[in-house]
Order: C-alpha cells, then structure tokens, then sequence
DNA sequence: ACCTGAACACCGTTCAAGT
DNA sequence: ACCTGAACACCGTTCAAGT
C-alpha cells in the first residue's frame, strides 16, 4: 500500500509479474525492461534478482501462465458440449483463437522469439506439452471412433493446431482486424475457418 | 576491403543489413544491437543513423525485404505448376511453409511483434499486402471456377493463409521438429496438412 | 531471508564537428 | 553528402552491505 517504503509485502514474484502484465499494454513487449517493472511495483531494480534469475526467466513465468490459462480454456471449451470428438477438436480450436483475442501478449511472449529454448525452462516445457496434448489427445479420440478419417495421426494433429496457432498469431498480432474485437464478427469467422478444416476447402455442402 | 578505415564503400545501408543478417543465427533477435551491427560493419554506431531512422527501421527493411522473398517463391511455386487452382493453392502454401523454414528469423522479424504497425512503414505494409494477395487471388480464383466449394471467400483465405502461417510459425520457431530439416520428412508433413484443409479432416479417401 | 545502492558494461539516440 | 566521437539517458546484471 505504500509504494516506495522498504519491504515489499509477501508476494514480490507475483507483484513483479502482474506489473509486467499492466506495462505490456502500454508500450509492447520492446519496450518492457525489468527496471521499470520493479520501479512501479516499489522495489529497487536489484530485488527483483531474488525472484528471477534473469529477464528471461520472468518472461518465461509469464509463457508458463499463459499456457496454463489456454490449458483450461480448452478443457473447459472440451466439457462444455456434446463428447463428439469433432464438436469437441472444433471448440477446442475455437478456445485456442479466443484466448489469442484475448490474451495477445501472452501469445507473443509464448511464440514470439523472445525465450529461445523452451526447454531451459523445464516448468514453461511442461505445460506447453499439456496444451499440445489437449489438443492431440482430441484429434486421437477422434480418429480412433472413425470421425477423422483423412491423414495420418500426425498430420492431422498439426493441421489442427496450425490452423488455429495461424488465426490466433494472425489476431493477436494485428494482421487481421475486425470490426469490433468483442462483437459476434470474429465467434463467427473463426467458427467458419475451423469447420473449414473438418469439412474441407472443395466439399459439397454450403456454408 | 578495409574494415576500420573511415568512410564506407557505396552501400552502407545494405551492408548493414547483411551484417544484421549474418547475425541473428548466431544470438537470436532478442540480442540484436544497432552498435553492434555497424561495429561489424566497420563504421561508427551513429552511422547507421543516416541510412535509417532508427532501430525500428532497420528491422522493417528487413521485414520488407522478407516478404518481397516470400511473394517472389508464392509466385515462382504458382507459376511451376498447372493452372489448376486447387494445385496452385496447394503449391503457394507449400512455399509459404517452405520461406519459414529457410528464414525463420526473417518470419521472426515480419510476424514477431518487434514492428509495432506495419502501417508505420508504407513501404512494408505494401509488401505486405502483396504476399496475402498472392494468397488471396487464389483462393478467390479457385472459388469462380467452382473448384473450392465450402465457405465464404473471406473464411476461405483466412482459412489459408492461417493454416500455412501456424505451421511456418511453429517450424520457425522451433516448437515442431523434423528429424532432418533438410531431408524429405518435412516436405511430406507440409503436404500432408495444406492437402488436409483442400480434403478436410472428415473426408473419405484414405492419405 | 529479503532488499538496497553503487558499480560495470552495454545500449539507442542525438548532435556538433570533421572530410 | 557521409561519417566520427562525445554525450545523455537508459538497460541487464552483479555484489557488498544493510535490516
């Protein structure tokens, strides 16, 4: 409560982090240095070096939230209709754009080059892998009971997280615009370009 | 010829550019300097500053110069086979996939996020919207001869370029690995999921 | 255990001055 | 016209010292 006094209360790793989150907004991911991170959140520059070993590691932290967050969107998108595989890989992909809408930043720090290896961060490879899985272990079960019945497993594992990893980098980082971000507009689009996937570019039925 | 001596040959925006270039393997973007640059170049660090307003548009150049390389394969790829539409789209993506995998840091740097709006940079922006068009033309084309049947024209480029951007995007950035990128695995894995979104992944006909 | 402040080597950008 | 060198305000990171 008293910004520039001493002792940060509790929790500085998460302060640290949820003041990155409010900053990224502002100016971009360019623009983010760790010094202004602990100049807002009341701390000396040098504090924040207890929490994190380097910038990296607490970009790295943010990623980590990140894929947690799309982790349970998916999940909760899985339970949220009919067991069908093909409903569900659909609202799976459909939760993977919207947390693109909704979290860009996320997504860029996620994706964007700025953490080289995943795997020197052995917490940030592990939930990775448990969102891919979400949306393999679906694509599985739907080949399985006979609804995919184009490529092989792998391919159409990474047709389906191409296709919505594409939409979501596209929105997210600006390359598509949209009327109105919070309208029906984009639930609409990216509905279409999903089903376009299960359907197919040359089918038979309109729409 | 001599590094250290005084005024550059000729072209010193573009030697920077191929030092910027030669660079980015070496340490990834993230730990790119302007000085470090021009060092390498064998100029002064205030150098660079009349060839280019500022770091921001030395990326840009590069950016452009990028998706000048992208349009010129889509246009190669489109012109190496026959003028079937279906065909045709199948190619551009596949070259699409393809620039990703040769330049992943050139993708990078166009999709990345470093270059806040593309619209900063008239020339980039239409660059930029030469590579889609490239994209979209076929798709469109593909639609008044009847060959792409399902979806609107709008769902249907989206649906595309998504696909072919999500996968580039993942093969640059490390998260999907081939077991040699040089070797045909990769090839067929690209074919398998462009020829995904022409079948759909419901389809009938087995691979 | 957690934080500060000085210190170091670097960076982006500007500007007077040189040829 | 093109480049240099000093200068300014910033950064990431480290480390002895404080409570």
């Amino acid at each position: 409560m008293r910004p520039h006094r001493g002792y940060h209360h509790g929790d500085l790793a998460n302060a640290l982090i949820r003041t990155a989150l409010a900053m990224l907004p502002e100016r971009g991911i360019q623009a983010l240095s760790l010094r202004e991170v602990a100049r807002r959140a009341g701390v000396s520059h040098s504090a924040a070096y207890r929490h994190f070993a380097d910038k990296e590691a607490l970009l790295a932290r943010i990623a980590t939230q990140g894929f947690e967050r799309l982790t349970a969107m998916m999940r909760a998108a899985k339970s949220a209709c009919a067991p069908d595989p093909l409903r569900r890989l659909r609202n799976i992909g459909l939760a993977y754009v919207e947390f693109g809408r909704q979290h860009p930043h996320h997504l860029q720090i996620m994706f964007g080059g700025q953490i080289g290896d995943l795997h020197a961060h052995p917490e940030l490879a592990l939930v990775a892998r448990e969102a891919f899985d979400e949306l393999a272990g679906t694509v599985r079960e739907g080949r399985r009971c006979g609804a995919i019945r184009n490529g092989d497993e792998r391919t159409a594992t990474l047709a389906s997280w191409a296709l919505v990893h594409g939409l979501a980098m596209l929105l997210a980082g600006g390359r598509v615009r949209l009327q109105d971000p919070r309208d029906a507009d984009s639930l609409a689009l990216s509905e279409g370009v999903v089903q376009l996937l299960q359907t197919g570019l040359i089918g038979k039925n309109g729409d």
